[in-house]
DNA sequence: AATGGATGTCCG
DNA sequence: GGACATCCATTT
């Protein structure tokens, strides 16, 4: 008889793991099992071999898989140990969703859309980039690339070499639907291709990864963060294109960085991570540089006969813009040209932070959501004010409801208000907009083509338009305020803000055509305003550096962010201030900051009052939060945002 | 007596 | 985390 230590995929017992069951053949490590557990059956993975136990066993059921990567399973538990998490709440994430269902196989038909690019020549900065990446040793490297360099150039040589080694090669992108281009050139070079998205179906998914897990053949599997638990055999590469990009970190349990499970789960491959990015992270560049880490640089655009966009600043504050409130005289000759011409612009609208309010002139009633107390933003077509934390909406006022004027106004600016303006001043262009209102037909993905083609004169949206796109039909990219992220009580925000500015200016420049950009903005000397609109990463760099080691920020110290979440505030704020009390007097050394409103202080019917914690020893902070109550309270360690 | 909500216990 | 028992209050 043998013995097995199973992990269920459930939790049955928060203190314990896992639980011994028996078998009467051998069983692999890392196999994957049903067992019964009181009156349930759960699905569980083998961990450990183990001699017979005092109690009685129940029997394993192997199910009829090949056994997981060992590398992938230790990975696993990594993740659980070094976020705090269960071990069954960590597999409930890399394994897929109804394992023991059968699933009936629909031939899937791929439509890959083709682009003209076949055949492409490394310029020599890629030659060299792709010697250097080759020549290094198993660990994490960071590909700085301007935008334009030509970075998935780069990627592929990477894949095929590893392809030719008999490895496979994981490729995690941001957002699939934002990505058709990079998974056409993929599939224009290679023959196993797998795409994992998220509105594939749960049998789609579990074919897919049973596939996967069969395979003995050198795969490409191309995803969002989640694509790192693809179960490869053997793993040559991984690599993270945008690594910037804030959707590498999963904000749900189990909380993690895609970056760091990345190195890890390179670590037990011994093979490579690359992170692509324009605008690496602060953080991920200090550690490469302090860990020695190589950082390779792509400083040109790849096509040689680009010419630089012409950039011009307008500072809104200076009311010498015209007319308009947010459409600046400069950015609208601008339109009007290029209209003229008969080619696209593009307008991006960072609404996150930008405090939109509806607010009466005369005594300043403003149009809050009572659920949720934050300001109402303006969907003026609908003619609704709506909250964008519950999705509460009310009528737009035509007088103000304390004192009844009938001057209310709306402060601050969001993507349909712009839209409308637009409307009025062009009204022959074909405006399109999207952000995150936009319903499913009208997404960025199933337009793409018209928009690629340049069927659409204007294009209007949030964070989803900065990313990744080629338009070679783009003359004029408008930035409506780029500072909006700056107000933000976070210290990412100035990053977040570079970031975005760096990749929308991005956007053109690409090509043989004049192009321009106009930033308007209130903060014309903002470091990451004049720093992102030259694209200067490394001057951003030292100086966000510097801020960080002053103000005590990551990668300076590690952070946790514990949210205490109740029906009634003067609960949260009385348990808050129990636990910083608590805290303080048992760990004298730690930085305590808090309790403090939550930056989202009142979210569903509930109040949140936060502590936030430094240290320079993470394990302190993991030690921490044994003391934290195990209701009431939401963990969050190495937090990007303290939003 | 029947229903239902709250709380406690166990799980290999 | 969830299946189930047990306790206790309220309804009919």
């Amino acid at each position: 008889m043998y013995y097995y230590e199973v992990a269920p995929t459930k939790v049955v017992r928060a203190t314990q793991t896992t639980y011994t069951y028996h078998s009467t053949t051998a069983v692999q490590l890392g196999s994957l099992v049903t067992v019964s557990m009181g009156k349930r059956e759960l699905v569980g993975i083998v961990l450990h071999e183990t001699s017979r136990p005092a109690y009685t066993t129940k029997p394993l059921h192997a199910l009829d898989l090949p056994p997981l990567p060992s590398e992938l399973l230790a990975t696993a538990q990594w993740i659980a140990e070094y976020y705090a998490t269960h071990i069954a709440t960590v597999l409930q994430t890399i394994l897929p969703r109804g394992l023991t269902t059968k699933r009936r196989r629909t031939p899937v038909s791929k439509i890959i859309p083709s682009r003209d690019r076949t055949n492409f020549l490394l310029n020599k900065d890629q030659a060299s980039a792709v010697k250097t990446l080759l020549s290094m040793s198993p660990g994490t490297a960071i590909l700085h690339g301007i935008t334009g360099s030509g970075k998935t150039a780069v990627y592929i040589e990477l894949v095929r070499d590893c392809i030719a080694q008999g490895k496979s090669a994981i490729v995690l992108v941001p957002e699939i639907a934002l990505t058709s281009q990079l998974v056409a050139e993929f599939c224009n070079h290679f023959d196993t291709v797998h795409v994992t998205h998220s509105n594939q179906t749960e049998a789609a998914r579990h074919l897919l990864w049973e596939d996967i897990l069969r395979s003995t053949k050198p795969l490409v599997v191309i995803g969002p963060r989640s694509a790192l638990f693809a179960p490869v055999e053997k793993l040559g590469i991984v690599i993270i294109d945008e690594a910037h990009e804030p959707t590498y970190r999963q904000d749900q349990s189990p909380k993690y960085s895609a970056l760091r499970v990345a190195s890890i789960l390179a670590l037990h491959h011994t093979c490579r991570v690359v992170q692509g990015t324009a605008t690496p992270l602060v953080s991920e560049y200090y550690l490469a540089t302090s860990s020695k880490r190589p950082i390779v640089s792509l400083p040109a655009r790849a096509r040689s006969q680009t010419i630089e966009p012409t950039i011009t600043t307008v500072d809104m504050t200076k009311r010498q813009h015209g007319r308009h409130k947010f459409l600046s005289d400069i950015l609208q000759s601008h339109i009007s040209t290029t209209l003229a011409d008969g080619k696209q612009v593009l307008i991006f609208h960072n609404r996150r932070g930008s405090a939109s309010t509806t607010l009466c002139e005369n005594c300043g009633w403003s149009a809050l959501c009572e659920r949720c107390m934050v300001p109402f933003t303006l969907h003026a077509d609908a003619h609704k004010l709506l909250c964008h934390i519950c999705a509460n909406s009310m009528r737009v006022p035509t007088s103000c409801p304390e004192c009844g004027h009938t001057g209310i106004i709306h402060k601050g600016i969001g993507t349909k208000l712009i839209e409308a303006e637009l409307r009025k001043l062009y009204p022959h262009a074909t405006i399109a907009r999207f952000d995150g209102d936009t319903t499913k037909d009208l997404t960025l993905e199933n337009n793409y083509q018209a928009i690629y083609d340049g069927e659409i004169d204007i294009i209007i949206g949030t964070q989803v338009i900065a990313k990744g796109l080629d338009l070679p039909h783009l003359r004029t990219v408008g930035v409506i305020q780029a500072d909006a992220g700056l107000a933000l009580p976070d210290y990412t925000a100035s990053e977040r803000t570079f970031q975005l500015l760096s990749q929308v200016i991005g956007r053109v420049g690409r090509s043989a055509h004049q192009t321009s950009v106009v930033v308007q903005t209130y903060q014309p000397q903002a470091p990451a305003i004049t720093l992102g609109i030259t694209q200067n990463f490394m001057g951003f760099y030292h100086h966000t550096l510097e801020d960080r080691r002053r103000s005590l920020f990551p990668p300076f110290t590690f952070l946790l962010k514990l949210t205490c979440v109740y029906k009634t505030e003067a609960t949260a704020i009385a348990n808050a201030r129990t636990l910083a009390a608590t805290l303080r007097r048992r760990y004298p050394s730690l930085t305590i900051l808090g309790p403090t409103p939550a930056f989202y202080e009142y979210q569903h019917q509930t109040y949140r009052w936060q502590l936030i914690l430094k240290s320079s020893s993470r394990r302190t902070l993991v030690e921490v939060l044994a003391h934290v109550p195990p209701t009431h309270w939401q963990v969050d360690i190495d937090p990007y945002s303290l939003l």
